[in-house]
DNA sequence: ACCTGAACACCGTTCAAGT
DNA sequence: ACCTGAACACCGTTCAAGT
């Protein structure tokens, strides 16, 4: 009746789209780490020839916009309440929600330089909810530079999750550090008595991380805003 | 008496070293873009077969961590008065003016994972500006977080200076922009308005952009620190 | 007109053969 | 013991030959 049980039968394999080349690019990348992302390898996975890719695809780079493209576009639209802190917290967590399900999306999203759609209407409606709580165009301008890539919910790693080099070397980086930078030492050494049960070693707890420096600046802003600060007009302040 | 005038007499090459190799390939990247930066072409510049390169180098990866290591190394260790807002600032610039010499040198610095003793070095001489200013431990780790990579003297770029894509779409893209992403239209028409001298096009003044995030920060971590903030302590504010 | 195998011009790195 | 040419196992992309 069908090819069920018969091997030999060709798949009536899917046709190809550029939706289905950049889902597949994606899960290829969750799975076996971006590095190993290659336009043969992704053509193998889809059971095409390579070539059939350059049709829904103009360039490899152009396979890493739309794979971007996608996950930023899946970024909740979360409500605006009209309180600004609230709603700028509540969006950005949802993009940090978002891009946090794929281990690659940082790297990748960094190494971007073109802006493609679903990136511009994400901060089209982050600035709108600074603009609706009232917050003048010069500032949110500002602002969206100063949240940095915390706008897609990034946190700076000090020290990556896994160290590169192999345990030995990391040893021995580690004993180190007591003797040559005495103000890492100290700061490694309380955060691990601090956080005994979260059991990550030298890790930090990276979502608080993010909510501390989140809310940092969008205290910073409110004061600027309620100080109706504007550009140009007071230069460095004195300290 | 020596080679000069004689073309077929072999220039009697500087012996290899890692420095060499690294230096070489740090002004390789200057003049032709880090994405032509191969090992092949690295070891022809410097009139060499490729795998000499591997006696001073352990793989790519190690060069691009030993040529970031030589840039953070060339930050300028400014001096530290005790008025640690003024020394963070400092400091915080001079690693801007460091790695601003450098086009490639962000985009390389972001994508290594490992950590070099001369990154080391400078996380460990900023947060002892902090330590030194009386911020406890607790905040300073924090603190050094929520610089994200503004401590490596970045601003967030929301548009990228040179749109990858042709000048047609990039015009296209423009003129839709209005009718799609209002908020972000008004922010560039006030930033263009802002700044009819700069002449840069929709470019913002990156200087006065990451100087605006700094101050931000700075400030507040200062109210942080003299409300004696504590982690764990508070939890969330309410808002 | 469409599709695709083979080819092109590269990579980073290994390895064995030569001195 | 040291050095290195050739080779290996890949890349992204072009292109001409085949249907």
């Amino acid at each position: 009746m069908d090819a069920v049980g018969d091997p030999n039968v060709a798949k009536p394999r899917a046709p190809l789209s550029r939706d289905r080349v950049l889902r597949c690019a994606i899960s290829y990348a969750d799975v076996n780490g971006i590095e190993s992302l290659s336009m043969r390898g992704l053509a193998n996975e889809l059971d095409v020839v390579p070539m059939a890719l350059y049709k829904h695809v103009a360039s490899k780079e152009d396979l890493l916009d739309g794979m971007v493209e996608i996950i930023v576009g899946e970024i909740e639209q979360t409500p605006g309440t009209g309180h600004w802190e609230h709603d700028v917290r509540l969006r950005i967590l949802a993009a940090r929600a978002s891009l946090l399900r794929h281990s690659w999306a940082r790297a990748v999203l960094e190494s971007r330089t073109a802006m493609t759609p679903a990136m511009l209407s994400y901060l089209d409606g982050l600035s709108g909810l600074f603009l609706a709580g009232g917050l003048s165009v010069d500032l949110t301008h500002h602002v969206m530079h100063a949240l940095g890539n915390r706008m897609w919910g990034f946190s700076q790693e000090l020290f990556a999750a896994t160290p590169r080099s192999d345990t030995e070397s990391f040893n021995a980086q580690r004993d180190a550090l007591p003797a040559h930078h005495p103000n890492l030492a100290a700061i490694a050494r309380a955060a691990l008595q601090g956080d005994p049960d979260s059991g990550r070693g030298p890790g930090c707890d990276a979502q608080a991380e993010f909510e501390f420096a989140l809310d940092l600046i969008l205290d910073g802003v409110q004061t600027r805003h309620t100080d109706r600060w504007t550009p140009r007009r007071q230069g460095r302040r004195s300290r």
